[in-house]
RNA sequence: GGGCGCUUAGCUCAGUUGGGAGAGCACCUGCCUUACAAGCAGGGGGUCAUUGGUUCGAGCCCAAUAGUGCCCACCA
């Protein structure tokens, strides 16, 4: 076994190797096994040609650290991973690169065009694939998959079908969010609202029989070319007698009615508004309901069309340009007004979307959204943390139906078809040969594709098989816990949650644990545009994807965003380092003539019972996802309780002649170092694992170690032995620290004390304050003893301690230090005594929180009377 | 308009059944002590936004206020 380790921490001479060790030993791969419980965690499919940022190393190293701490703990543990196939980002990365060749789509033909993105899919798709490798990344990439798979192609038609013939899918002429740049309808979670500085144009509608008219309001006055109606409030007693009269359209010349709607609010500007159904959501309902005519007047380039006459052919804005002056030359203008607002944006392309009426096919969304709103009532779902639950509630309250079809080409293409004779739409698994009513072969399918979130729904379950009765979706089905950003819950989490509560009955995962956006160090969204995106590859190359993964866990807490900061990753480097060398220390111990011996030595089952406290602590935080505090245990017991102190209390045993008791050291330093490796292994993977290759007697890599908490008592005599001992060490060296005296000068150390307990701890373990506090000697006066007063002394409970340092002491100074441990003794002393002295306190306060203040009286007494004695020589 | 966060040391943040305010970084002092200067020992620094309430006891629970950020929303 190659024994050393090199000199200094390299991440880079192993992180690669170690993965590679992983994957070729097929670690990471999950199957049935009736023998174990299953855990398992679908991996939220990343882009396939998109490229590795930080929310997806947040989000997949939390995914990484349940998924190697379940693993440790024995359950069967599968991490699905599988990307998607983003039929938006895509298809217009594709359309880019066809218009850089001087192609276009039309040119390509949809075959030809899909076979390119196919090819881009295969040429970019193994990208983001290395990088998750990079991070660490323990999913099982035999089972990977890719929501365009055969298999989930057909869980996507099986799904358009069953709805469809459940009149969940339905196909209409409705009000959706287009977008002028991508071409194709969105979705309403696919709106991004920002508040625009804008304008409230005031517009004069002249009534036809008479010299009056009605001044309306709008933001958008392009859209009057398609008013087929003004509405009024029925109640408005301004406009009674005027319901049901006739409006000349401005511009337009055209007729309108003035019709009466409790849609409008009279208290709002004119209380009169302009219907325009074919570009307004609330118009289009109010056109409705009096019949009125729906009169389109953009075309899908967002441009006037045919209906808008002479502005035919204008963009949207340049019509608005062209209208209002036009107005305001006709005197029909009134006033411009300042207004904020908010306006639709494509969420991928941050175009302004236009609302328009178009047909569309839609999922109808509240027979689906009652069982998921059920699923998180009944306590079956749970998010973390919890507050996240409202806005996923709220969501599905008040949600629409969902608009599914795209007008793109990459994507599941709908399994509908249309005979042109009779104009039949057949829905149907095959190509049907003939129309099922009129028996033509004149028969079309559907050019549109669905909402990638369609297929990204069913990932839980078609991942695994559906719809075929497979072995693993009955094993792995329901998953445990989902890992994502709050950013997501709308688009994904809900989409699964109902579509596993209709698909299989039950909601895919029990807990969804959310995270939030890692920022710029100025608190900024990492963005593109902004250029201020932190490559999680650079930062892994510089320090470690170890460092990396823990700087992004490591006192963080779940739903909160979190600054990224490159000291933070430097802090965690060093700490990774503060390992490599302990474990060389450790190593360079190991002679030859090593064998295991049991030990007694009290710091031995102190550092024991302190890890395994740890362990425990660490699960219990686990459980409750609380993955930063755990990572924070999980630090300080290596860095404080293990390098800090341990090592240092045992080097004079390493470095002795006794070698049964440096054998005993040697063993405990392994075993305990080998626990924290475990503890730590689902944190930071790659150097757990390299250092633990290089410990003696492993038999297996540290990935399929078990996860170290065990049935054990903690120690208590040890505990507080140590705990003293560390106590006196403290004292003694802050004493030292104030008086500027270096380590190397050792000085006597006298014991005064007349505590039989503390004697016996001080003198036994003497060593400790020999090594550790630099005492050359160390003496127990004697009950009649002075001391003499050319010493400084250090107060602890039930003890005080002489150094003489003749040439350094100075009465004054030592009275200080007294005067000050004596106020600030006896502020510990007045708060103790207040709480004791009120019987409400005594009487109400649980029993071991009364008790514990007693203790600390008893001990700040004790202290008290030490300072109060030694000042008294003075 | 509705909802949800945040406000704790100079900076970034932890602090989960209410019981003596923490970490990292930065700062100051002293150490090249044979694992580590990516280190060691010690130190300074906080009326836990404000006000009121509940409680024997509040950073933590409740109410209000202020500042700040985010999400949702069909205010023409």
């Amino acid at each position: 076994m190659e024994n050393k380790l090199n000199k200094t921490y390299d991440p880079k001479a192993f992180e690669d190797r170690i993965y590679a060790l992983w994957e070729k030993e097929n670690y990471f791969h999950a199957e049935v096994n009736p023998e174990k419980k299953p855990y398992t965690i679908m991996m939220p499919p990343p882009n396939v040609t998109g490229k590795l940022h930080m929310g997806h190393a947040i989000d997949n190293t939390l995914q990484d650290i349940l998924i190697r701490w379940k693993r440790m703990q024995g359950y069967e543990a599968l991490w699905m991973p599988g990307m998607d196939h983003a039929s938006i980002s895509t298809e217009s990365k594709v359309v880019e690169k066809l218009r850089s060749e001087g192609r276009s789509k039309d040119e390509v033909g949809r075959d030809g065009f899909l076979e390119e993105a196919w090819e881009w899919t295969h040429e970019y798709g193994g990208n983001i694939r290395n990088q998750l490798k990079k991070l660490g990344v323990s999913c099982d990439w035999e089972r990977e998959r890719f929501t365009l798979d055969e298999g989930l192609s057909k869980a996507v038609e099986e799904v358009f079908i069953r709805l469809y013939e459940k009149d969940l899918i339905y196909q209409g002429d409705r009000i959706i969010n287009w977008c002028p740049n991508c071409g194709t309808a969105i979705s309403d979670a696919e709106v991004e609202h920002i508040e625009e500085a804008g304008h409230f144009w005031h517009i004069k509608y002249p009534f036809k029989d008479s010299d009056e008219y009605l001044v309306i309001a709008t933001t958008r006055p392009e859209t009057m070319l398609g008013d087929t109606a003004v509405a009024v409030h029925p109640d408005d007693e301004r406009y009674q007698d005027l319901v049901g009269k006739s409006l000349i359209l401005p511009l337009v010349n055209k007729e309108i009615p003035l019709v009466a709607d409790t849609y409008v609010d009279k208290e709002f500007g004119t209380g009169a508004v302009k219907i325009t159904p074919a570009h307004d959501p609330n118009d289009f309902e109010v056109g409705a309901r009096h019949n009125l005519e729906v009169l389109r007047i953009m075309d899908d380039e967002a441009k006037i069309n045919e209906a808008g006459g002479i502005y035919a052919g204008m963009d949207r804005y340049e019509a608005r340009k062209a209208i209002v002056r036009d107005l305001e030359e006709q005197g029909y203008l009134v006033e411009i007004e300042d207004h904020s607002h908010s306006v639709g944006h494509c969420e991928r392309c941050k175009t302004t979307v236009e609302p328009i009426v178009s047909k569309q096919w839609f999922v109808k969304m509240e027979p689906l959204a009652k069982p998921a709103i059920e699923a998180l009532k009944s306590g079956d779902l749970k998010f973390v943390p919890e507050r996240f639950s409202k806005v996923y509630l709220h969501w599905l309250e008040n949600i629409r139906d969902w608009c599914i079809s795209r007008q793109l080409w990459w994507g599941h293409r709908l399994p509908v078809y249309y005979c042109d004779d009779c104009g039949e739409v057949i829905i149907s698994r095959e190509k049907p040969n003939t129309c099922s009513k009129c028996g033509s072969d004149n028969l079309r399918r559907d050019p549109d594709t669905l909402d990638t979130w369609f297929s990204s729904a069913l990932w839980p379950f078609s991942t695994l098989g559906w719809p075929e009765n497979t072995k693993e979706l009955e094993y792995f089905y329901p998953t445990d816990v989902l890992v994502t950003g709050y950013d997501i819950i709308f688009f994904w989490v809900v989409r699964m949650v109902f579509s596993g509560m209709e698909n299989m009955g039950e909601n895919p995962f029990k807990h969804v644990l959310i995270h939030g956006l890692v920022r710029d160090s100025e608190g900024r969204k990492m963005s593109k545009t902004l250029g201020n995106g932190i490559d999680p590859l650079e930062v892994i190359d510089q320090y470690g994807a170890d460092a990396l993964r823990f700087s992004l866990v490591m006192g963080n807490s779940s739903g909160n965003d979190m600054r990224f900061y490159y000291e933070r990753v430097e802090a965690n480097r060093n700490f990774a380092n503060k390992l490599w060398n302990a474990t060389r220390f450790v190593m360079m111990n190991l002679t030859d003539d090593f064998v295991r011996t049991e030990s007694n030595a009290v710091e031995d089952r102190w550092m024991r019972s302190r890890v395994q406290e740890t362990a425990k602590t660490m699960t219990a935080l686990m459980e409750k996802f609380e993955l930063g505090m755990a990572a924070q245990e999980i630090y300080d017991c290596i860095w404080e309780l293990y390098c800090d102190w341990y090592i240092e209390l045992v080097k004079p045993r390493l470095y002795g002649d006794d070698q049964e008791s440096k054998n005993a050291a040697l063993t405990t330093l392994l075993d305990v170092l080998s626990d924290m490796l475990k503890l730590l292994h689902p944190f930071m993977p790659f150097i757990t694992e390299e250092i633990w290759s290089h410990l003696p007697d492993q038999k297996t890599a540290l990935i399929l170690a078990d996860w170290p908490v065990r049935e054990e008592e903690p120690d208590r005599e040890a505990i507080e032995t140590m705990e003293y001992m560390i106590e006196a060490i403290r004292t003694i060296r802050n004493t030292r620290s104030e008086l500027n005296v270096i380590p190397s000068k050792k000085a006597k150390v006298f014991i005064d004390s007349k505590d039989e307990w503390a004697r016996t701890t001080l003198m036994e373990n003497q060593g400790f304050l020999k090594t550790l506090a630099s005492a050359s000697e160390v003496v127990i006066l004697g009950t009649s003893e002075q001391m003499e007063e050319e010493a400084v002394s250090a107060v602890i409970e039930k003890a005080r301690f002489y150094l003489p340092l003749a040439e350094l002491v100075d009465f004054k100074k030592e009275i200080e230090r007294l005067e000050k441990e004596k106020t600030k003794l006896e502020g510990e002393l007045k708060r103790v005594n207040g709480k004791l002295n009120n019987t409400r306190f005594t009487d109400k306060a649980p029993d071991e929180v009364v008790e514990a203040e007693r203790q600390k009286k008893a001990k700040y007494e004790d202290m008290m009377q030490s300072v109060l004695e030694r000042l008294a020589k003075f």
